[in-house]
DNA sequence: TGACTGTATGCCGATACAGTAATATACTTG
DNA sequence: CAAGTATATTACTGTATCGGCATACAGTCA
């Protein structure tokens, strides 16, 4: 499938871009851009996190092209990359609930 | 797509799924057991990595089902759980790839 | 210009986790 | 049983990072 090879380097990217994903509240604001685009202030409060830290992880999540950026004035819109980013998210979902169900039917 | 509410305790097993694939050394280990089960001395020595981090890398690999292991006497074999883990990690390379080439394009 | 708002950044404390060494456990063999 | 091998676990250390606070920066409006 893929044609990288699989150097140590490359790895790494890999690693930090699933690192982007592997934080609740990273997960969160990327949901939250799922109805489309938002102000870092409309983030802050529909996640309920600090200012400070949405900045932050808005900064993490631009940086490896998860989320763009575009300045109006004083706000500033991010919204999703693509629809990759939260394909991978959905698939995982998809993983997690068969294991959920698979426990379920296993303890019932 | 997901019939999952993305409640905080949901979101997080997610963000636990994707901190597994977020350490270069499991994604090391993953990729050895492409090729088929090994044991861990054999995943030991392909990889480079100490016995005990091996072990614990698989621990929490195996925690949350991305591998399976077998017994055999005094070796474990492990092998991957399902073709889905590494599919998500070869649509992580596709993007990196795209990434990697788009920034070549701009720079040359 | 000064006051105000939205966003980003630097610093700090707490915590989490990778890696290593030593040890414990499980199994085989003599 | 003792000795040896494969794997797991524990204790420890160094590093990274999250979250919060304070503050800096950018842009608007009076």
């Amino acid at each position: 499938m893929s044609r990288l090879r699989l150097t140590p380097e490359i790895i790494e990217l890999v690693a930090a871009r699933f690192k982007a994903l592997a934080e609740p509240a990273r997960l969160e604001i990327l949901n939250c851009l799922r109805g489309g685009e938002m102000t870092v202030t409309e983030l802050v409060e529909a996640s309920g996190l600090g200012q400070a830290n949405v900045s932050k992880h808005l900064h993490i999540l631009h940086s490896i092209g998860f989320v763009r950026r575009r300045k109006d004035g004083l706000f500033v819109w991010y919204m999703l990359a693509d629809k990759g980013v939260m394909q991978m998210c959905d698939v995982m979902c998809g993983r997690l609930e068969q294991e959920l169900k698979q426990r379920e039917r296993l303890a019932g």
